[in-house]
Formats: structure tokens, C-alpha cells, sequence
DNA sequence: GTCAATATATTGTCCTGACAAACTATTGAC
DNA sequence: GTCAATAGTTTGTCAGGACAATATATTGAC
């Protein structure tokens, strides 16, 4: 039995995104079971009305996402699951309510500051330009989580303590018209001080996990800097990475 | 002045391949600064002497790689630099040499152990299965940096301890005929214990960096399974990431 | 001058057609 | 039986053309 996709040439949906949709959705679902050969692209296109450049446009977006494997000579092949979905800009707020956990936020001040040395180097300005500060603490659960410091460029207004509650700060930025393009991360460990101790609840010289960010707009400008410390205890990085060969 | 492209059709390179590097090379060396309009699409087809989806499938793979921004209507324009290169599957031997760090490798031993329930869990094998234990200290200007242990299904053969002194696992694998498509990362932290700091030459209770990793082929089988431990004096993990708006 | 309507430029999507390259399976020679 | 040559299948690359969607610049009305 074959699963069966349809296009609907009436909708302003491109048709290689609908049969890439479709695709993606019956190998979650589980109707193309791992290790399956698709159908090749001609037959595949002539079923479906299409042709094959859109066909192929439609494969290559779910290779590029890694549930499809391609090779010449034999085919399309469905990759053994495991393999969820490809790493992207971790909005730690939407990743905790993903998984479940309903965060919370308290955010503990929005002011401008002076831009010290490192972030003044990171978003691009000179030393002691006033940069918008803004500190929250991540709770899940009723226990403090992580702590995070981000700091923006002066030109915008700072985001509204109200919505930072409720949401995190990449959905809040993207809804000001910030688009976001690409970002350097660096994740280390260090032992927690005294004071970073008992703003999350661990003892003195506990590991932390640090996470140092700078996200870019499309045009390369960086529109964000974040200095952030997790409970080692109780939080971990998950990546998942592609192999371009 | 206009950069020149040339394109040879008696190479066997691809020649969308042809220009998506010669592309590259100039943003890499600040021939196309920054911000920079390209010439349109059917122009530089009309140039070069090729047909425009050619051309498209050039840029598309910089798109992909997060060095051209392309609006409709407007046109593809540099990506401000600072961002380099994208996330791949960083081979901590690798990332080292060209770090040029020279990088040692101590092989401390390769055995066969049964499986103990987490590797059993990682590689989809039953708990108490033979696989392959390797495990190796990483150094570099003499001095410890990380505690490699990696675990490998039984069927090959384990690589040979000269080899992995020589470079990294990965690239053996490769060179083994396994293709490797993806992998799943966590990153933690947590304290050194007692043996983890005298191997590492740390305090103990020092925050320690650590990382599993499971590697997938192509078919979505697990190759490797790996448990590593960095000092956070001395390492971080650095990161970049595209975001898929 | 300000604003809306129009024109223009550029990328986005889609089609048809063709040949090349790589892998698989079969066939045939020995 | 073993190996090499051959044929068939499937994806990879490339051409040329057409129209749509979107952003910007220009024009015109008020």
C-alpha cells in the first residue's frame, strides 16, 4: 500500500512545500518507516501532477533537514528516526514549555547601563555606550533554574517587564521586527560564587553552566548579547547536529 | 569594479559548485564586503554563461551556509560577516589543530567490555552486549584537557592505538567506510570526582564540562556512543547556529 | 508636501527536456 | 564458480522559458 499526497493547486501553499509537509508528517507518523525507499522522483512526480525539479525541491528540503537520505544510482531512503528535529536558535522559554514544564520568569531589573568592555565588543560599540540590561531569573517548578543577562542595543525601547514575564525575549524581539539571521554560542562551566549561589539556590563553588551568546539580524548587525548561568544540577544542552560530508 | 568569475565546463566540478566557491572565496577575502548588493540573478547568468537555476543553486548553497541574505524584490546582498562557519560536527582533534594547538592524544586503553545500561541504551544494543571501550586523554601544551571515553558496537574492528594517537576518531571511522550523517549532543556540567581530578589534573569538586554524544550513519544506526569530560579552566564549546525563520 | 496609485526590478515558483554519473543486477566468458 | 562486461535504474546536473509575488522607486492626485 502506498501512502497517498495530495497537492492543491488552488493554494497560495508552494507545491513542493505541500508534498514536503506531507512527506515530513507520514515519516512523524510513522507511515514511511525508517530504512523505506521512496518512490523516485519521476514516478513520484507524474503521480502526483507535478514535475520533477518541484518533486526534488521538496526531497532536498527534508535532506537538508536530515530525514532523507539521497543516493544516485539507488534511491531515496527514510532515515531510522532518532534523528528529531535539527538544531536551531534555542529559546530556552519555548523549549521548557515544549517539554512540559510551564516556566516561569521574575524579572529582577531593565535598565541602561554603560556597555562594559565584553559586551561592548560583542554588540559592536564602543566601551561605555549605554546598552539596555535586562536580568530574570528561569524558574520551573518553583525552584530557580537559570539566570540570564541579556543585554540589548540602546536604539529600541527595552521590552515591557509584563511581557517578559509572559514570553520569551527572542519571540519578543522578533514580534518588534527584529529578524533574526544567526548566532554564536559558547558553553562552558565554572563553579557558582556566593552571590550566584544563593540567587539559585545551590551552595558556593557548585558548577554552573555558562552560556555566552550573540545573536544576529540578516544583515549581520548583532541585536543581542546574553551571559547565562544554568544550574549544572539541574539542566543540560541538547544539540543535534548534521554531518555535511 | 566588478569581481570576475570564470568558469570552466571541461572540469568535472559541478558548476554551480564552480561558482558557489569562487563566491565564497570572494566574501572570504573581503572582495564582496559586507552589505554588498550581488548582481541579480539573470545578469550574472547572462555573464557567466549559464542558465539562471544554476546560478540559484550557487547562492542557495551560500544562503544555506548563512553568507547571503536574499530578499524578493530587492536582491542578495553579503551577510555582514562575523559569522563564519556553521555547526558541524565538531572533532574536538580537529578543532584543536587548527586552532593550531598541536594536539596530543594518550590512548589509556582499548578493551571489550559488555555494555553497561546507558551505552546499551545509546547504541540499540541489548545491556551486557560486547562493544568496543576506548578511552584516551587529550592534551594539549602538555597539559591535560579532556578525558575522552568512547564506545563502539562490537561487528568492526577497533582502530589501532598508533592511529588514535595520530588523529581523531572520527576521521577514522570515516576512513573505516562508516558514513556519518548525524549526532545528538548533551552538554552538562558537574563536579570533578577525586579520580576524574587527578586524571585531568584538577582540584576535586572542580566544575568539569561534560559531554555524551551519540553518532548516527546514514541508515539512522548508532556508530558511536561517547562520554567525555573537559576542563572548564580550560575548554568551552564554541557554537554557531542559523536560525530557520 | 503628503499620500496613494502605478511602474519597475528582483527573487520565488514551476514547467519541459536532456544528458551524465553512480549504483545494482544480470549476463556472459572463462 | 568467479570475475568482468553489460544493461537498467535512479539521482545529479544543466538549459531555457514563463509567470507570480514582493519590495522599491516613480508618478500623479489632492
Amino acid at each position: 500500500m502506498d501512502v497517498k499526497f495530495s497537492i492543491d493547486r488552488t493554494s497560495p501553499v508552494p507545491l513542493y512545500f505541500q508534498l514536503s509537509q506531507q512527506l515530513e508528517a507520514a515519516i512523524e507518523h510513522g507511515e514511511l518507516l525508517p530504512g523505506t525507499l521512496l518512490v523516485n522522483e519521476i514516478d513520484l512526480a507524474g503521480r502526483l501532477g507535478l514535475s520533477r525539479p518541484t518533486v526534488r525541491q521538496a526531497i532536498q528540503a527534508l535532506v537538508d533537514k536530515g530525514l532523507l537520505v539521497r543516493r544516485r544510482g539507488v534511491g531515496t531512503q527514510v532515515v531510522h528516526s532518532q534523528v528529531r528535529r535539527p538544531l536551531e536558535l534555542s529559546s530556552l522559554y519555548d523549549d521548557l514549555a515544549a517539554a512540559g514544564q510551564r516556566p516561569a520568569t521574575r524579572v529582577l531589573d531593565i535598565t541602561a547601563v554603560p556597555a562594559p568592555a565584553e559586551v561592548a565588543g560583542a554588540l559592536g560599540v564602543a566601551e561605555g555606550t549605554e546598552v539596555h540590561r535586562i536580568e530574570r531569573l528561569r524558574l520551573t517548578h518553583g525552584a530557580p533554574l537559570a539566570y540570564l543577562r541579556n543585554y540589548l542595543p540602546a536604539g529600541r525601547r527595552p521590552p515591557a517587564r509584563a511581557d517578559l514575564e509572559a514570553t520569551g525575549l527572542y519571540r519578543l524581539m522578533r514580534a518588534a521586527g527584529t529578524t533574526l539571521h544567526s548566532a554564536r554560542q559558547s558553553i562552558g562551566a565554572r563553579a557558582a560564587t556566593p552571590g550566584e549561589a544563593e540567587l539559585l539556590d545551590e551552595s558556593p563553588g557548585a558548577p554552573l553552566l555558562s552560556m555566552h551568546r550573540t545573536a544576529f539580524d540578516d544583515s549581520g548587525r548583532p541585536v543581542e548579547y546574553g551571559t547565562h548561568l544554568y544550574r549544572a544540577s539541574r539542566y543540560t544542552f541538547e544539540l543535534q547536529l548534521l554531518i555535511r560530508s
